[in-house]
DNA sequence: TCATTATTGAACGAAGACGTTCAATTGAAC
DNA sequence: GTTCAATTGAACGTCTTCGTTCAATAATGA
């Protein structure tokens, strides 16, 4: 195994360069477009020379590809439903519907999601990798809370992969959409949404009607 | 007023051309994006001089926002709520979810909505002409379905419109994400997207526990 | 010191794009 | 037929981009 030990002789790279590098391609990726970015700009942004890009990344393509692998490991990272094991049902559907409204609307996350669904329709694997990294993984976090509820006695759900959909789309509502094609946010709104979202899902699966159950600790 | 009257002399402009190039100017754009589309090859699929181009549309924006604009007019043309009058309110529901996720995952929908979002970025109008041209009027025009429903009694809504982003949200789920990320379409989640959307709409919403009532001729 | 690898700056070639200019041609209206 | 605008084809200038090449230099291990 030489691969734990690398032992390799020369001068070794130099790994601040190669993170400056890909922190200058995703703003310029992700602002831009990828067909609108250039790789000397990218290079002169990081302080480095287009001869190391192409040394260490190969290709336009492939350092976007690196670019955005970095991003998603980053949203990996970032990304839970809170573990809020208190507080009633409504409160704690309200912990998880602000969380993802707020972790689904930042601007940084738009703007992502906007260019890699533009990418993905030329490299389809860009948009696989983002679904897997991002909402598929919430949505199994959040179908798996909802399948505790459940297992709990609090709510009544058949289909918790459904449901953990249902309540993020109401959550969601337009606020999504109109992020995405630039129209302001509205805190007001989206409080109102989430609030919708929890009350309309208890109304149609909580077992107990005036959904005030508390969590068992 | 001279508009009614354009009594021009010399060779008339041909509509035709005008159309081709904007057919030509949307396949590309949408297709392959503002930066990475050509005046020459549209010029060339159009069948028309790339001079022709710029004497009638001046500059490659200008083209591109008057593509813009015929999509966002077809879609003002061939966007409506459907006007089921008869059936249960399940019947009518469904109808309605049918319908919205019809419309919007076509193909063609998705790759619009990709590319114009990518360009929002750059050109808010564009979002803004897009936004208006249909998730607004969708919205409106089934708010207004559903406060109708409310009069005739048939539901108990205190916000019509936040009902409706809530019954939509619900019917795209995830379909919608998963379909602009480059996921296959998933048929049968579709008609349980749907039809959960109508049954949790109906428990949180509905006066009559059966949801079967018939609409008001 | 020497070998080896990373990095740089500059320059190069090929390609493509935008937008313009111009003479020549076409087509409708009078 | 004449007139006038639309259209064309081709060429041009300028700019940018990708990706490569090459000699020079920096940084490490031996």
């Amino acid at each position: 195994m030489s691969s734990n030990e690398p032992k390799r002789t020369g001068r070794p790279a130099d790994e601040a360069k190669r993170e400056a590098i890909l922190a200058a391609a995703a703003a310029s990726f992700f602002e831009h477009g990828f067909a609108a970015s250039s790789i000397e700009q990218i290079a002169a942004d990081a302080g480095v020379s287009k001869v190391t890009i192409y040394n260490r990344f190969g290709d336009k393509r492939a350092l976007f590809a690196a670019a955005v692998e970095v991003e998603c490991e980053q949203i990996r990272g970032s990304l839970q439903v809170p573990e809020v094991a208190s507080g009633s049902l409504r409160d704690r559907l309200t912990a998880v519907g602000e969380a993802m409204v707020a972790f689904t609307s930042r601007p940084k996350m738009v703007q992502f999601e906007r260019r890699i669904a533009a990418e993905t329709e030329h490299d389809p694997a860009v948009g696989a990798a983002f679904l897997e990294a991002g909402p598929h993984r919430m949505k199994e976090s959040f179908a798996a809370l909802i399948a505790a509820m459940h297992e709990a006695g609090e709510v009544d759900v058949a289909d918790p992969a459904l449901a953990a959909e249902q309540f993020a789309g109401m959550c969601k509502g337009m606020g999504d959409l109109e992020r995405r094609f630039g129209a302001p946010a509205d805190p007001q709104r989206n409080r109102e949404r989430i609030a919708g979202a929890v009350e309309v899902f208890c109304r149609a699966y909580a077992r107990d009607p005036s959904c005030e159950t508390e969590a068992a600790s």
